[in-house]
DNA sequence: CGGGCGGCCTGGAGGC
DNA sequence: TGCCTCCAGGCCGCCC
């Protein structure tokens, strides 16, 4: 489900509810998620801690409470992270409960369990492994044509693929680099070492563009994506090829093709699309 | 070393 | 209705 956009949409539609509030309880209902939950340590670091901030790196969630500590939540595919009032009973697929003093609680639900929970010392978090190896934020400062061409000297592969690739760039999963290649007229199967660093300019300029409309859009749901107080988001109507195989390319009316790429749909027009 | 692919899971959609 | 196959927004480890 969720990229940077509908990640960064989550921490905003969250942080005014946390930020303050308290995290009383930490119940742990499935501790097998993609990687195990680690109860007691979870429990250690988070009863009792005030929620400071809440951050983002990439596709993480990051909840900073006091004491030095932070809870690291990943949505992986199918998870979702929704405030709900005291006394809701548990759902199914709800691994991962935080009860704070407020009322209510902050349930993890993932049908797929491919997300993660864990927690550390706020201090550990850069050198962590979950983070050690990651690339640029893309909204952030530093992010250009340049960059990208520099991260693509000496490589050779298809440009979809780097574009998702979270040691060069986070958070663009398959979605955003599909419609980011549609808007820049990049064909997907385009090798790295044949783009001209206009067209990187191009490419860096585009995902910006996208990934920001998204987030101003509430994220995109296909399926099932929605915020911390269980709002839909709207880009999916945004989507020029994504999910449309078959259909009018909306700049040129051609047929949207799809095929295969390390494993996942790619949507492009072949005419749009050099 | 970089890139491709299978595997991890469940559930929904569509074909028969 | 039921059963089967395919597909899904991520990521890691293994393989070449």
């Amino acid at each position: 489900m969720p990229e940077l956009p509908e990640v960064e949409v989550l921490r905003r539609s969250l942080e005014p509810h946390l930020v303050g509030d308290r995290i009383e309880r930490v119940e742990v209902h499935n501790a097998a998620l993609r990687e195990p939950v680690d109860r007691a340590t979870l429990v250690r670091h988070a009863a009792g801690r005030e929620v400071e901030a809440l951050r983002r790196r990439g596709k993480y969630l990051l909840i900073n409470l006091s004491g030095g500590r932070t809870v690291v939540v990943h949505l992986g595919m199918s998870g979702r992270l929704t405030l709900v009032p005291a006394g809701t009973p548990p759902e199914p697929h709800e691994h991962v409960a935080l009860h704070l003093r407020s009322g209510g609680r902050l349930r993890f639900r993932d049908p797929r369990r491919f997300g993660v929970v864990f927690s550390l010392p706020t201090a550990a978090l850069a050198g962590d492994p979950h983070f050690s190896h990651l690339g640029a934020e893309p909204l952030e400062p530093g992010f250009d044509g340049a960059f990208l061409a520099r991260a693509a000297a000496g490589r050779r592969g298809p440009v979809k693929p780097f574009l998702m690739d979270g040691t060069v760039v986070v958070g663009i999963g398959n979605i955003y680099a599909t419609e980011t290649l549609f808007r820049a007229g990049v064909h997907p199967r385009r090798s790295v070492a044949r783009l001209s660093a206009a067209r990187w300019e191009r490419v860096a300029a585009e995902a910006v563009q996208v990934l920001s409309a998204a987030i101003h859009q509430g994220g995109t749901t296909l399926n099932d994506f929605a915020d911390g107080e269980g709002n839909s988001g709207y880009f999916q109507v945004s989507l020029g090829v994504y999910g449309r195989e078959g259909e009018a390319c909306p700049a040129c009316e051609g047929p949207i093709r799809r095929i295969v790429q390390a494993g996942r749909s790619t949507f492009y027009c072949p005419r749009c699309q050099r």
